[in-house]
DNA sequence: ATGGGGTGCAA
DNA sequence: TATTGCACCCCAT
């Protein structure tokens, strides 16, 4: 027997959102002036609700008058602001157009929207149904569970994307579990409700005290022994505690008396639809209702494959009697098999002023990927997918990849016709292997996006069509599966294909038309998009695609010598400790150190165990053997795995060298952060790690040159403070570390001991960090107040370095952000928050962020305009006579002919010095060697 | 299989 | 109780 699809019901909690999109979203108005900010968020969540075709559904929304809860405690909701007027007037609208939708809206006088959700979660989960209570108020997590027989509540946040669809997410989410989460409600109370909790309870204490007495029952019983201040407030709660659990517990068991079809979808409206989104200047929400209501023909083929949503939506096994009205239509998706489609669209695309692409492949290594299939858009709602390399049994005859290629060659190489796209550098890269080079790559809306708020979320299209377009897309594994069962792309059925892949395409220019305006309103962001990030997309691609010779003999050889002495190590360990033991876990290293040897925890880790880190162990290296041989190993094994015995795996075949791949919206700051593998952490530190960059090498009748801006941040923090001493420091050409400690102790340079050196440079260091006085005596080993000595010695010496900073956090509290020289944006969303902890690391994060920012600016500035240069340079042989091969943050490394070392050495030195001009020079370092060792 | 925690590498 | 990252291993789920 096929197992049977529980039937679904849907329970919107309707005020939630409207309160959630009115404070989320800008404060929008349509052409006429009304505000529409609410509505647009609630309308896009109720479509991507309705697209997944639930069999129930009900809109839930408080009648007016009370309730129960205001006669069991009068002070209810009295701290609850009246309606804002921008938003009380969006509320009508709202219910026309959820009533539009064919949504059935539930009213009951007398009875809360929660408790009337509650009461039908329960009754329909019972009955066997899956339902999904759409909500964005986290107390309904309280009703998360499975029933006997197939029936479950499970909560999402359509505007979040969150979802809550069992204990355990809702234990990781809480920190218990949902039946506990009325107890950890009533400990927290909810000052919007204007229930009173355990003052300073938060859902950490809350959770904590659950986990150990169980209930709030328990923890009342235990509240006599528990310590502290916290325990005073507990102990003075406690008579309020069984009314607060009344309050927050949401009701399952009200007399709702509904009619048989209360739940049932109806057919949408179209034309009060058409003339609400109309009203409200809703276009996207416009243009999928004419989509799906009026498809046009197919242009062309006898091999057409059409589509639509809504035809997928009727093939697909729809519940019987579901709406139109879930059948929201994401767009119209052609599948383009036959010469005369692929000629229309070429013909589209040389009308359009710009077009979106894509590429699908069949792995995600963009150095590895084969070309499966690709797709385009020119207008939003509409795309079409062009199978190339589909193989599975029965799958329908494509076009030839190469005729493919070659009709759209002259529009994708073509630098006047401005192409975007979703993270491009990595179809840059697959069309590149596959003979096309792609110019005019114009835009990419995940740096779009990531030049506009890098924090605010994550930049694949997935989070940006959630958070920009209320969309969510179809996701890789819906078409291609999970786990080990999940199949190449190039397996995939066509129509899933279309659907996704075209998709893409849509999304893609949808979002890019959205965030290009916000761009735009903001010149220093377009400046820095214009100016760097996009310019910066093909020197990337050209770094990764060069990739990095690597000797792997040699690295091998180093991970046979690491072995020899990790065995060794061990033998040694197992010796000391009496027994074996797994060194490579901290687990078994604590319970051996300190329970079975009994010597002193004196570090915990950040979870608050006892600590098995480098520092743990040297803290009681005197007391035992053991810990320094365990250290011994650690080391070794840290550079086996990691480096000596990974790099030789990741040498591409095909090129026979390792080619990284460069994140470029992956540090908050504006730094590149680099991945499989990281080539941003290779040892420098050690002589052991250092060996690691003797297998960097050139090739035969070339270097290894590497150049480093001198102490970039340092001098960007004389810039940014103007601080006198500090620049003069920096202009003297002194040894900044030096001169400091000379400033600061009042000493002539040359009288400097290497301990003042020292303390000086933790100083300098500390200081971009944001640094405590703590932190500064943990550095350096000495008392805090010592520390803080030196610490107001400095800002005394210094003192437009403490203007600077503390002007710094002023403007992070002021603005919600802090920017770098250039105009990159960092915002700080903690930078008010109310735990003391988050705060300060928000601030940390403003003191540190535009340096790290601003350096990150100046040396990709730099590498672009080396790249220009390099481009128009022949070597003997006609090639090009050096490749950029690395960026280190503060470092570039190029791969260079024996003789142009000497130019690119004096020319990358000189634009990199150039690429800003500061109060202050950059000093820029080079070195040339045989491999990345020797040219430091 | 997947993810969190602990650890450690770089600038 | 120092910023930004990535990746390894263990181990519980």
């Amino acid at each position: 027997m096929p197992e049977q699809t529980p039937p679904r019901l849907v329970l919107i909690d309707g005020s939630s959102y409207l309160y959630r999109a009115f404070h989320a979203l800008p404060p929008l108005s349509n052409a006429a002036g009304e505000p529409t900010g609410a509505l647009f968020g609630v309308v896009n969540m109720l479509r991507a609700t309705l697209k997944e075709q639930p069999d129930c559904a009900a809109f839930v929304v408080d009648a007016p008058g009370k309730t129960f809860r205001d006669d069991l405690y009068p002070q209810y909701k009295a701290n609850r602001p009246p309606m804002p007027e921008d938003l009380r007037v969006q509320v009508e609208p709202m219910l026309q157009v959820v009533e539009a939708l064919g949504l059935p809206i539930l009213r009951i006088a007398g009875v809360e929207a929660d408790d009337v959700i509650g009461t039908l979660a329960l009754a329909a989960a019972r009955a066997g149904s899956a339902v999904t209570i759409s909500t964005s108020d986290k107390d309904f997590a309280q009703l998360v569970r499975g029933f006997d027989g197939g029936g479950r509540i499970e909560l999402v946040n359509t505007m979040s994307g969150s979802r809550l669809d069992n204990d355990e997410a809702v234990a990781a989410k809480f920190g218990v579990r949902a039946a506990q989460i009325v107890d950890l409600l009533a400990l927290m109370g909810d000052a919007i409700d204007n229930v009173p909790g355990v003052e300073k309870c938060g859902p950490k204490t809350a959770a904590k005290w659950l986990a150990e007495y169980g209930s709030l029952d328990g923890v009342i019983a235990a509240a006599a022994g528990i310590k502290g201040k916290v325990g005073d407030n507990l102990r003075a709660a406690l008579p309020r505690l069984p009314l607060n659990r009344e309050l927050v517990t949401i009701k399952t068991d009200v007399p709702l008396d509904l009619p048989a079809d209360a739940l049932k979808l109806r057919a949408r409206d179209t034309q009060t639809l058409r003339n609400f989104y109309t009203r409200y200047g809703f276009n996207q929400a416009l243009r999928e209702l004419e989509g799906n209501v009026a498809p046009e023909p197919a242009p062309g083929g006898k091999g057409a494959l059409r589509a639509t949503a809504a035809g997928y939506a009727r093939a697909a096994t729809a519940p019987q009697g579901a709406p139109d009205a879930a059948l929201a239509a994401p767009g119209d998706y052609e599948t383009v098999l036959t010469r005369a489609q692929l000629q229309a669209w070429v013909a589209k695309l040389q009308a359009a002023d710009e077009f979106a692409f894509d590429t699908e492949t069949d792995a995600l290594d963009a150095m590895r990927a084969g070309l499966v299939g690709l797709s385009l858009a020119v207008e939003s709602g509409r795309a079409c997918y062009i199978p190339l390399a589909h193989v599975y049994p029965g799958a329908p005859a494509q076009l030839p990849m190469q005729e493919v290629l070659e009709a759209l060659r002259p529009l994708l190489a073509d630098p006047g016709k401005r192409k975007l796209g979703q993270h491009g550098k990595y179809d840059l890269h697959v069309l590149r292997r596959h003979g096309v080079d792609v110019a005019g790559y114009a835009d990419d809306t995940m740096l779009e996006s990531f030049v506009l708020n890098a924090t605010a979320s994550r930049h694949d299209l997935d989070s940006l069509a959630q958070r920009y377009l209320g969309y969510r897309t179809l996701q890789f594994t819906d078409v291609a599966g999970k786990g080990a069962k999940q199949i190449g792309f190039d397996q995939v059925a066509l129509e899933d294909a279309t659907r996704y892949a075209a998709e893409d395409a849509d999304i893609t220019l949808r979002l890019h038309r959205l965030l290009a305006p916000k761009l735009a309103a903001e010149p220093s962001l377009q400046r820095v998009y214009r100016e760097i990030e996009m310019p910066l997309v093909p020197v990337l691609a050209r770094i990764e695609a060069n990739g990095v010779l690597i000797d792997a003999a040699e690295l091998r050889r180093q991970s046979a010598d690491l072995g020899q002495r990790m065995l060794a190590a061990q033998q040694q360990a197992t010796a000391l400790a009496g027994r074996t033991f797994n060194l490579d876990s901290p687990k078994q290293v604590c319970a051996l150190l300190y329970e079975e040897l009994q010597l002193p925890a004196r570090v915990k880790t950040p979870g608050g165990q006892p600590s098995a880190n480098e520092e743990a162990l040297e803290a009681i290296a005197e007391l035992h053997e053991l810990p320094r041989v365990i250290l011994e190993y650690r080391g070794l094994a840290k550079l086996r795995s990691t480096y000596t015995d990974k790099l030789p795996e990741m040498v591409n075949p095909a090129t026979g060298r390792v080619h990284t791949s460069y994140h470029q919206a992956g540090a908050a700051t504006g730094r590149l952060a680099s991945s499989d593998p990281n080539l941003q952490n290779i040892p420098i530190r050690t002589e052991d790690g250092r060996r690691i960059r003797r297998a960097f090498v050139a090739p035969p009748g070339r270097r290894i040159l590497a150049c480093d801006y001198s102490q970039i941040e340092l001098r960007i923090m004389a810039h940014l403070s103007q601080d006198p001493a500090l620049l003069r420091a920096f202009a003297s050409g002194a040894d900044i570390h030096r001169a400091t400690a000379a400033e600061v102790f009042g000493k002539a340079i040359e009288d400097v001991s290497g301990n003042e050196r020292r303390a000086a440079k933790a100083i300098n260091f500390g200081l971009m960090y944001g640094m405590s006085a703590f932190g500064l005596a943990k550095q350096l080993g000495i008392a805090r107040g010592e520390a803080q000595d030196y610490i107001a010695l400095y800002f005394s010496r210094y003192p437009g370095v403490r203007d600077f900073m503390d002007a710094t956090r002023q403007q992070a509290r002021e603005r919600g952000y802090v920017e770098t020289v250039f105009g990159r944006r960092l915002y700080l969303d903690n930078i008010h928050a109310r735990n003391q902890g988050l705060r300060a690391g928000a601030e940390r994060a403003a003191i540190n962020a535009p340096m790290q920012g601003t350096a990150a600016d100046i040396i990709k500035r730099a590498m672009i305009d080396i790249d220009a240069w390099l481009a128009g340079q022949r070597g003997r042989t006609g090639a090009a006579p050096a490749l950029m091969v690395l960026q280190v943050h503060d470092e570039l490394v190029f791969e260079v002919d024996d003789d142009f070392v000497e130019t690119l050495r004096a020319e990358a030195s000189a634009r990199m010095a150039a690429a800003a001009s500061l109060r202050v020079p950059l000093v820029v370092d080079s070195g040339v060697g045989a491999d990345w060792d020797q040219a430091h």
